[in-house]
DNA sequence: AGCACA
């Protein structure tokens, strides 16, 4: 650049060429309607490699357009605010996010997203839910069954509406969790059904 | 599908 700066461009007129580096801060169209400038995300992230590369290379085609620099904004500007690029003003390229790598998951067991969801929405609690019994089911013969299992503390039963329930107390949720996986859909004597359904125990204190 | 006691 310095070697070509000040020959004669125009014999005639006398003219010079006038070279300077191009100042790539220079374009901030303030008022004006892309606006829309990305916060860098990079600008905190040590590993961001944005630093070496595309500096001040779109400052050239300003310069040929406008020929003189916007007043006073231009100087004051970081160099690291060069690559605002690919902001969103004028890459409006059609699906250009197709391709953006989705990763479904996809093994084979039923979605565990890192939480058994086991029997249903219900929320896992150290009480569980007994349903399904016979009509004829007594609490000493569900009670013969749940005391096989660890943890279980006591049990309730209530034959009012309709169906009779019971309620099995736990010492915490992983008893009754595997109280519940193991003995769910045992057929008692009495059941003339497909055996228990176990939940575990809808707390009537959800939050409000 | 059916969820109570204190």
């Amino acid at each position: 650049m310095t070697s070509l700066n000040g020959t004669i461009f125009d014999p005639d007129t006398g003219d010079r060429l006038h070279i300077e580096l191009a100042k790539s801060t220079s374009r901030r169209p303030r008022g004006g309607g892309d606006v829309y400038r990305v916060i860098d995300k990079r600008a905190n992230k040590p590993e961001g490699n944005a630093d070496h590369e595309n500096f001040g290379e779109e400052g050239w085609e300003e310069d040929e357009s406008d020929g003189h620099d916007d007043d006073g904004d231009g100087g004051s500007d970081e160099p690291s605010g060069t690559e605002n690029e690919n902001s969103s003003d004028k890459n409006e390229l059609p699906a250009d996010k197709s391709d953006q790598p989705v990763h479904k998951q996809q093994n084979g067991s039923p979605a565990n997203d890192g939480r058994d969801k086991s029997s249903s929405d219900i929320p896992p609690c150290s009480t569980l839910f007994i349903a399904n019994l016979g009509r004829t089911c007594t609490e000493d013969e569900l009670k013969e069954v749940l005391s096989k299992e660890p943890g279980f503390h006591v049990l309730k039963m209530r034959r009012r509406s309709g169906m009779p329930v019971a309620f099995a107390d736990f010492t915490d949720i992983e008893s009754s969790t595997a109280a519940m996986n193991s003995l769910q859909g045992t057929v008692l004597a009495s059941s003339d059904n497909e055996g228990l359904h176990i939940e575990y125990a809808r707390s009537k204190m959800r939050k409000s």
